[in-house]
DNA sequence: GCCTTTTCGTTGTAAAAACAACAGATTTAT
DNA sequence: ATAAATCTGTTGTTTTTACAACGAAAAGGC
């Protein structure tokens, strides 16, 4: 348990608490590592879950299969990111999404009401992570509410221009990196790699923008 | 004020609260009423909050135009539910989006600082509404997260599949009602009116829904 | 260093969406 | 009850996107 410490250090989850303050919470919290072989479930949809979770190591798909059983993938967990929090957290949320392997993972689950019900004056720290939570939550929302925004333009170019935008807006420089490698924004702004590809060049042609790899500049 | 206390006790800002407990409550958290016609917005894009909100009565959409006159609908406010809870509890969170009466509208404010601060004195039910509050904050996550599902479908129809489904399986049943006209329902969906409007009766005539104005069937 | 893998840009084609314009049905206002 | 406004379906045209396929450049592993 103690070996993945400095993993969860780094997450919004316990920010602003020290590597040797965050292991007399594990107990308090309850916390429990399980692992999953490639293939394997974590959660399932319908399920009713009592557990906030991190991911530790390897890679997660939430994913939704429809009426007609089209498959969705709706989001890609990566190491240190917590998911399943808003079913967690919700008074009665069955899950949605199925939440599938797709590497060989370690997660760790805290008890839901653990967390979020401050406990005896012993573990001083709790009452930070239920800010922390309180915080993330509220941002996740407005990035979701960002992400939206951008997604509900009409063409790729819009797009762009708009996640660009809010990007340069964020990093307050017109020139910023981006945490996206091509296909990653594709993915983000739902577009095709190629077609949003030709559209980037265009623009740079029509001297809108400049880019190389991961910075862009607004022209 | 008083008679708008059973209608608060159903919301899930008050869940678990008594009608007797929430009357003084009110005035620990300064609320106040205020009413809208239809079309009048509620607030607008850039506006910094600093009241929860809950909506009494009528119907409210989250929604934001752009440069060219898209509308995109991020979001429809019921009897009861909460809105602008994530801009009102950060700090410094300018609003991302307009709120619009689609109906007349009663809306109660409380002031935000006096519902995350739990107070010194005998408020006991105060720290019950913080925890309806994560719950209610969670459960917008969620409808976010789904509105991203159905957006990140490539075409029309696979938006409209992802959407239908979802109402069919939230209503349980395969025959529901869509809160939506047809130019709302695109709005939603972020595609052009007509484009949806011929996709749906292709499906009709392809014999995988049936539709008569906002009832569907799903075949 | 070299080889492999990943990333990125480019092109052409087929499919889909946006857009515009209009007519009939339905709802709302007076 | 009638007129006005709104909602819905339909069609045709233009623009945009998805998709597939490929080579060059860059990054990473050994």
């Amino acid at each position: 348990m103690k070996k993945y410490i400095p993993i969860l250090k780094e997450t919004q989850l316990f920010s602003g608490i020290s590597e040797n303050e965050i292991e007399p919470m594990l107990s308090c919290l309850q916390a429990e590592v399980r692992s999953y072989k490639k293939g394997e479930y974590v959660l399932s949809q319908g399920d009713s879950l009592s557990y906030i979770t991190v991911l530790l190591e390897g890679c997660l798909h939430v994913q939704k299969d429809d009426y007609w059983g089209n498959r969705s993938i709706v989001n890609v967990v990566g190491e240190g990111d917590m998911f399943g929090e808003a079913y967690a957290i919700a008074d009665d949320a069955r899950l949605l999404n199925d939440v599938l392997a797709v590497e060989d993972c370690r997660v760790i689950f805290f008890d839901v009401k653990r967390v979020i019900t401050v406990c005896s004056s012993a573990c001083r720290f709790h009452s930070m992570v239920v800010q922390n939570l309180f915080f993330a939550i509220s941002e996740k929302n407005r990035r979701l509410v960002q992400k939206i925004g951008h997604m509900s333009k009409r063409t790729t170019r819009e797009k762009l221009i708009s996640y660009l935008s809010e990007e340069a807006s964020k990093q307050q420089s017109s020139t910023f990196l981006i945490p996206f490698n091509r296909q990653q924004l594709a993915d983000f702004l739902c577009v095709d790699r190629s077609a949003m590809s030709n559209e980037l060049c265009k623009m740079r042609n029509e001297g809108l923008i400049k880019f190389e790899r991961k910075q862009f500049t607004l022209l």
